[in-house]
DNA sequence: ATCATGACCTGTTAGC
DNA sequence: TGCTAACAGGTCATGA
């Protein structure tokens, strides 16, 4: 599921539960995900307050009273829920809300509301590909998972200079500088190709191809800034993208999945205006890349 | 250093 | 219907 809008929407969904909570309890139903838990984890979150609820690339953070601070990753299948004491789904919780699974429920935080009531937040992840970290006070930015993240693809900060800067001299194709995420951070499959489409460029062509020699940037570099930006701000302001929970009765699961323009839709015609391309798929490093051959050059 | 590939895990779906 | 193979939103370790 997630990239960095997932990961977003998660992040606003958990917000209003978990924020000026107390953690009463933490249940830790294994010793680890794809790495162990820290060392007395549930022991060192029990009793403390949660202040508030950040984001960095694809992590959740978890920031605690006394500035400890966990990171989450939710790999591909890691999934947030939220219960309320009244065994009812609050609204904004995300994903999975079938009674069924309960089987890959890995975390369970009992909190207690600021405004009064309890409520379970549990972490689910059936493939095991997620994994969590503690930062002690003032480490959160030097933690060795997010220090050598690249810059966030949200605001102005991507330009088309900075890309081009990034790039230049990259033999890699283009899709796997756009997924290395020490250049970019929060970019997944999809929305590479998704941006690929937006830009017109061709996910095979070389890296360095969008910048001059001296790393200036090219009408091609401000293309896939822009596209880039654009797909996250319209994937975030949709909710995410949501592929395989299409049952839903709180209203909060994303809808970007509908606006794909080339991602899963292998044989589609190219929805841009006057193209007449069908979208194919190939295989770039063992992912799936869908495209239009025909106006992605 | 850079780049490509396999590994990690479980669940779902397409195809025979 | 039942079995098998392929595939899935990510990252890390390995080897060329």
């Amino acid at each position: 599921m997630p990239e960095l809008p997932e990961v977003e929407t998660v992040r606003r969904g958990l917000q209003p539960v978990m924020e000026g909570a107390r953690l009463v309890s933490v249940e830790q139903n294994r010793a680890d995900l794809r790495f162990p838990f820290p060392e007395r984890f549930a022991e060192r979150l029990t009793g403390r307050r949660i202040e508030a609820l950040g984001r960095r690339a694809k992590y959740l953070t978890i920031h605690l009273e006394g500035g400890l601070a966990i990171i989450s990753h939710l790999g591909m299948s890691g999934s947030y829920r939220i219960e309320l004491d009244d065994g009812t789904h609050a609204p904004g919780a995300f994903h999975h809300d079938r009674s069924k699974n309960t089987l890959h429920d890995h975390l369970v935080m009992n909190v207690e509301r600021e405004g009064g009531g309890r409520a379970r937040i549990i972490y689910n992840d059936p493939r095991r590909f997620g994994f969590m970290a503690l930062a002690e006070p003032g480490e959160l930015d030097s933690h060795p998972m997010l220090k050598g993240l690249g810059v966030e693809p949200t605001g102005n900060a991507l330009s088309g200079e900075l890309l081009a800067s990034l790039f230049a001299g990259k033999q890699a194709p283009l899709k796997a500088a756009l997924l290395d995420q020490r250049l970019i951070a929060g970019l997944g499959n999809i929305y590479v190709c998704e941006a690929l489409w937006r830009a017109g460029l061709s996910a095979t062509r070389k890296a360095a191809t969008i910048a001059t020699p001296a790393g200036r940037k090219t009408a091609r570099a401000d293309a896939l800034a822009f596209a880039v930006r654009d797909v996250i701000a319209d994937a975030i302001a949709a909710g995410g993208s949501s592929l395989r929970d299409h049952i839903q009765t709180d209203g909060t699961l994303g809808y970007f999945q509908h606006s794909f323009s080339v991602y899963d839709r292998e044989g589609a015609p190219c929805p841009r205006p006057g193209c007449g391309g069908t979208v194919e798929r190939i295989v770039q490093s063992g992912r799936s890349t869908f495209f239009c051959p025909r106006c992605q050059t």
